[in-house]
DNA sequence: GAAAAAAACTACGTAAATCGTAGTTTTCAA
DNA sequence: TTGAAAACTACGATTTACGTAGTTTTTTTC
């Protein structure tokens, strides 16, 4: 990602003093986030917040891709996703 | 849902003595469920965990329907989002 | 339409988790 | 090899969900 932990959670609006090590336990699962700090994340990272639960890389993919979208294509997305 | 509260706890393998309070209290609001029981949630209702945290509709109905997908249509889903 | 049953909702002490913070360890470039 | 940046850990304080025992509201049945 280009960003080390501390840069991320500044990102996200955490004091700098702490960023780091808030971020670390996050990424090591020491702390699960709660769900404001997620949001912040999600913002931070330009994905929709379920990005975070997605419990396949496939399902990852698509939530990353859907934030970049056009309103067209979601649509498009939604109908055909719908048969 | 055609699902009381209660049923919905049971379901997800709550006790079934404290199964609708405990769900009334997250569908109020008043608690988050934590991460292993928002799980058991999901499978129960038969959707992705990340379906609680879709910040649209949109979002929602498409991480509903994928749910739903056979793994052929998935594969398709991917390909087509990623243009 | 009153009584009974079911469902929805609330309160509260306890247990458990994240919080903030001050560290230590590891990595890596000069 | 050494110094700084990044990654990681420990721990008491605080906050949160937990289990549980209620109360209130809604629905059903007579």
């Amino acid at each position: 990602m280009g960003l080390t932990q501390q840069e991320l959670g500044v990102l996200a609006g955490i004091d700098e003093d702490n960023a780091g090590a808030k971020m670390n336990q996050y990424e090591q699962g020491v702390h699960i986030p709660e769900f404001p700090r997620l949001k912040d994340l999600a913002k931070a990272l330009q994905v929709p917040t379920a990005y975070f639960y997605a419990e396949s890389d496939e399902l990852a993919e698509i939530l990353y891709a859907y934030e970049r979208l056009s309103k067209k294509n979601r649509n498009t997305l939604v109908k055909l996703i719908k048969q």
